[in-house]
DNA sequence: ACATATCCAACTTATTTGGTCGGATATGAA
DNA sequence: TTCATATCCGACCAAATAAGTTGGATATGT
């Protein structure tokens, strides 16, 4: 019942990006030197997001990525989703209508996995990129007044 | 993102416990046959169960096992942490105080663990062994009725 | 031309999962 | 007492997944 580093990783790289993508384009290199995260497995994980839409890339030199969308309209569902798969703790028709469970209509430990499944994609729908690039800046400010 | 077998198998062991070890011990041998597990694997799955005092047992002929607690005293939340260890997406100091995470002052994401992880444990510490019991027992008496 | 970047497939290594196996021990019943 | 039935328990094993690396191809601003 754990996030690998793929979601780990890529939520601070998208908030990276929020930050620091409002005009430049951003290299994986930088964010790396930020986040210390490995240079060559982050670009593996950038190009999750790419394919999933949430960033574009420019090559060459002065190149880098930048988000496609402001951070209010990507939430973090959208990004655990797309570097995880899907958020269910278990395989189950009943949650993705994937014919995995057979006899189904017997099963009574569903309804808990369904339940599990709802409030976490509840919670990560409802927080925004923009909501963790605020509490960010609220703790640099902080940070920088000491 | 996934709870194991183990968590799987378990609670399904755990509500065929409640179902028949009302008076009389069950034997590993009976949950495997009706459950389908492995004898082997469930063997080492209750014993974990065992540790954590949600069942007792009895060696010998005749031997089996029993719940120690009324099913409406024992929580999903109870036997998927004993099977499963912490139902928390990451291993973060805000979460679990172990000394896990450095610069954790700094750290925006472990807001969003910390949600997940509250509402993950809010569902299954408010699912009891009885509710699904209860569940079960409506779907077997519309199956027999059919 | 060249330094800086992304792109991308293949590869490697470490860890976890999902078991199995073989015996030791306990106990009710014949 | 013997025997069948059980739990107990540590060691072992194979497959899958996670986590990360490597090497090169391609694009582009200066
Ligand atoms: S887990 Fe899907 S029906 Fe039981
Ligand atoms: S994940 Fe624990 S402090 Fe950031």
């Amino acid at each position: 019942m754990k996030l690998s580093t793929k979601g780990r990783y890529g939520l601070r790289a998208m908030i990276d990006l929020a930050i620091h993508s409002k005009e430049n384009q951003v290299s994986i290199k930088s964010i790396s030197e930020r986040q210390e995260i490995s240079e060559n497995y982050l670009e593996r994980i950038i190009a999750l997001l790419k394919k999933a839409g949430y960033v574009k890339s420019t090559r060459g030199a002065q190149g880098g990525y930048m988000l496609t969308k402001k951070p209010d309209q990507i939430s973090v569902g959208n990004i655990l989703r797309a570097l995880e798969g899907d958020l269910n703790p278990v395989d189950c028709s009943l949650i993705n209508d994937e014919k995995v469970c057979s006899e189904s209509g017997l099963c009574v430990t569903k309804f808990v996995w369904k339940r599990i499944s709802d409030s976490i994609n509840d919670v990560v729908d409802n927080i925004s990129l923009q909501d963790l690039v605020n509490e960010q800046v609220e703790i640099d400010k902080s940070q920088a007044s000491r």
